[in-house]
DNA sequence: TTTTGAGTTGTTCGA
DNA sequence: GTCGAACAACTCAAA
């Protein structure tokens, strides 16, 4: 029997796996394996979104998802029993890995698409060599284009099969995204309807919650970036949104060519970068993750990813160069802790977006950038609507002084005191890139 | 091969 | 408050 192995792919529609697993003739076994490579590291929000997701797509196959546990070459070559195995291709360095090591022990893995409307390795420049600056390979990724949506398959046989039960989803302490293809479809409708027209001037603002998040679902595939490419037109907001789902792949494509960069910095030069270790280094990063620094903006982002798994785009950049240039803390530190954490968290953007901010990535930019903790929160949450949502500490505090509590006569009860000088910190940090760029 | 223009999302300083 | 310049020099990508 032919085998559709899901794996961050989590919908029936627009799947071209669906479609080659079916043409395959034969019940199809739907299947998803519950591996604990990625099981273990995933907090208790993102397990509870992919159970939802595994729910959803139970739910839509009639109840005949076979979720198994255990190590995928051994899972899959049991269901498999010889058969074809289709599956969406996965660029990542432990999915590359992983499917090497399905294919070494002899299953009939056949790789159809990608979460990508172009696959990583495809686009190159003039000289055939991988891009390493944005938007050259934006104009080029446009200029290749991508297919159309698939239309519905013909009904397909799903067989009946035993599996282990879906796990019970953790309990979590607020709302996360509603889980699943459907979700996502309610997800992108919304968005086209209320979010699109605006969206160049109201993404970068939390506080009215302007970003699209579609994130989840195409981090799971619930979506496919070509069905909204699809929908795309030539309006300012389109093109940006165009241009937010070229970013995920262009770091897609960064990653693959250099599978190492999740774990240390692109940029060779920046690798022997002076970050601090021990007690007090712990101590900050400890506050940071708890979302007890004392600078407004930055708490309010930790705390949203805690309680959601999702932090708002502009706010996670916020906070990251708050980890980085302000504690001098290890950067892949605090990228963990957002894998961790985020339901949408996606190996490729996560790492290169922690990168942008480090300065250690593909961005080759003039100058160290250094964001001010309070400058954009005056800037992007200036009511502090969206800090009062997640610090309720300051509940009873206005703009202007939500986003400088310590300028206070009295200090907010229960809310910390800044734990670092910002302007010193910043000092800091331009010092120990200064002496990077010296070598 | 050499040259040229450009590089997501920033901040500070001084007029 | 608003605005433009300065902030390293370098690397990338295409002409």
């Amino acid at each position: 029997m032919p085998v559709l192995w899901f794996r961050r792919d989590l919908r029936l529609r627009d799947n071209p796996a669906v479609h080659e697993a079916a043409a395959a003739g034969g019940d199809v076994v739907p299947l998803f394996v519950l591996d604990d490579a990625l099981w273990g590291p995933a907090g208790s929000n993102r397990r509870a979104f992919l159970v939802g997701c595994l729910r959803a797509l139970d739910e839509s196959l009639d109840g005949r998802l076979v979720v198994r546990r255990g190590d995928p070459a051994r899972v899959v070559a049991e269901v498999a029993d010889g058969g074809p195995v289709f599956a969406a291709e996965d660029f990542g360095p432990y999915g590359v890995r992983r499917d090497d090591a399905v294919v070494e022990s002899g299953i009939d893995l056949r790789l159809v698409g990608s979460p990508y409307a172009v696959p990583p390795g495809e686009i190159t420049s003039g000289a055939g060599a991988p891009y390493k600056v944005f938007t050259p390979f934006s104009k080029a990724w446009r200029q290749h284009g991508w297919p159309a949506p698939l239309p519905a398959p013909r009904s397909v046989r799903w067989a009946e099969l035993d599996g282990d039960p879906i796990p019970d989803a953790p309990s979590v302490g607020a709302e996360l995204p509603a889980a699943g293809e459907e979700a996502a479809r309610r997800a992108a409708r919304r968005f086209w309807e209320h979010g699109l027209a605006d969206y160049a001037e109201r993404r970068d603002r939390p506080d009215v919650d302007g970003s699209s998040r579609l994130s989840p679902y195409l981090r799971w595939g619930c979506l496919h970036p070509r069905q909204l490419l699809a929908k795309l037109g030539r309006s300012t907001g389109e093109s940006v949104f165009r241009t937010e789902l070229c970013w995920r792949e262009f770091y897609a494509d960064v990653l693959f060519h250099d599978p190492e960069s999740s774990r240390r910095s692109w940029h060779p030069s920046m690798r022997g970068m002076q970050v601090d270790h021990g007690r007090r280094a712990d101590a900050r990063f400890d506050a940071w993750a708890a979302g007890e620094t004392g600078f407004p903006l930055v708490d309010a982002g930790m705390r949203q990813l805690r309680t959601e798994g999702w932090m708002h785009n502009r706010v996670r950049m916020l906070a990251a160069s708050f980890l980085v240039k302000d504690l001098h803390v290890d950067w892949t530190r605090g990228a963990r802790h957002f894998m961790e954490h985020l339901v949408d968290a996606d190996l490729a953007s996560n790492t290169h977006g922690w990168q942008w901010v480090a300065g250690t990535g593909t961005d080759a930019s003039p100058f160290v950038r250094v964001f001010n903790p309070v400058t954009q929160s005056k800037r992007f949450d200036p009511d502090g609507t969206y800090i009062r949502r997640y610090v309720t500490e300051l509940s009873g505090v206005a703009a202007p002084a939500v986003h400088e509590p310590w300028k206070l006569a009295e200090r907010p009860a229960g809310y910390p005191a800044p734990i670092v000088d910002h302007d010193a910190e910043r000092l800091e940090a331009l010092r120990r890139f200064a002496e990077r760029a010296g070598r």
